[in-house]
DNA sequence: AATATTAGAGAGTGTAGCTATCCAGTCAAG
DNA sequence: CTTGACTGGATAGCTACACTCTCTAATATT
């Protein structure tokens, strides 16, 4: 397939295709001559992943560069890939190092480490849950362990049923792309209902009864 | 209070201060002389609310303005209220209506009835949701109904959490904050306890136990 | 009087993610 | 064998965003 019909089955201008390549998101297509190359299904699936992580995921393409390499990368199992699609994900803010900042990073190692969950010290939601705790606070808004263990709680139970999802049978390529796939789209699934939700009982405590 | 003092209380650069000021986000001080003007205390919270939003809640300056402008608006209800910042959060993109896309959202629009859900028609996450589900479908994951229900389970636990924090009888000013803070601000908290959990449990499943 | 600071406005910066234009080489149709 | 559309590859340009810098005239402090 020429990359005219790469563009016309994946619906990514020949132009942005040509960018991705550039990037090294997308490897080349085999050349057949000076200017003609050919690429095959694997060039469509992985623009078409490419795509997921921009469009719902929102991720930068730095970060899907690194999550490619990592799914790319047979050395890498699957606890491995998660901590690097994860790691890609992260927050790209490095906090002042102050006293409040500390204060705060340690209550969350207490509070994990009260729930019990087997987390690297590096992982960068540690970072990104103690910013968002600083921020609340520095606010005025409660935010303590009595605040986050209903959200912990949800998270567990949500966690263990995606992993308990994941299908150790099947080939590599579709168990890694599986795994980058559901850690990266389901994030929007559950930010998606929590909104609804939220829309919801507002309704049902603010809003008049339906007529 | 003058600017370098803002500037100081709150961390952010004069230079930046100055064009939130241009950009409408920050009402502008009371001006004592040509080149001289008062900010207060309400100033210095607004700013750590707009600092709050773009650090930890990733809005764009054009949708932070439009929050402010509804915590602005007394006659704004908190009903009205959570709907325009949810509106503001909403994604940006406006995706093309074809057969695929119109049946995925014919399926939300059961998921939810099914559900008792009481959204408008027009709330953003709606469209959120079911891009994200016309996303896996396409990469081949499994995306109904069924994927669905545990994650609307968590949703509404946590929105009942949520709204039932909300104290009415505080005062406006606080009480729509509160509103805006928690929109927004708890929405990475559980993303990243989303992503902690999952780390966790995938240590259980395919990490060796710790030595 | 000398120095520092201020408000306000405009221009400039850096990054991200494309998009447009060129060019020489290639292919298929007539 | 010519014509014209298309190709890979390289380079430059574009738009949006969130600042950041520079300048000016007016003020304040010492």
């Amino acid at each position: 397939m020429l990359i005219s019909e790469l563009s016309r089955r994946s619906g990514v201008p020949i132009a942005t295709i040509k960018y991705y390549l550039r990037e090294g998101l997308l490897p080349p297509g085999e050349a057949t001559a000076a200017t003609r190359a050919e690429y095959d299904d694997l060039h469509l699936g992985r623009l078409r992943l490419i795509r997921a992580l921009v469009e719902v995921g929102n991720l930068p393409l730095a970060a899907i560069r690194r999550i490619l390499g990592a799914v790319d990368n047979e050395d890498l199992d699957v606890h491995g890939l998660l901590g690097t699609a994860q790691y890609a994900l992260g927050p790209k803010v490095d906090p002042p190092e102050d006293e409040e900042w500390q204060e705060t990073s340690d209550q969350v190692d207490a509070f994990l480490a009260d729930l019990g969950w087997r987390v690297t010290s590096f992982a960068p939601a540690r970072k990104m849950l103690t910013q968002a705790l600083v921020t609340l606070r520095r606010l005025g808004m409660p935010a303590g362990a009595d605040q986050l263990r209903p959200y912990a709680g949800a998270a567990e139970t949500l966690a263990r049923e995606e992993i308990g999802r994941i299908d150790t049978s099947a080939p590599r390529s579709a168990l890694v792309e599986g795994v980058v796939v559901g850690t990266v789209l389901y994030e929007p699934v559950l930010i998606a209902l929590c909104r609804l939700a939220q829309e919801h009982q507002s309704a049902l405590r603010f809003a008049p009864p339906r007529s």
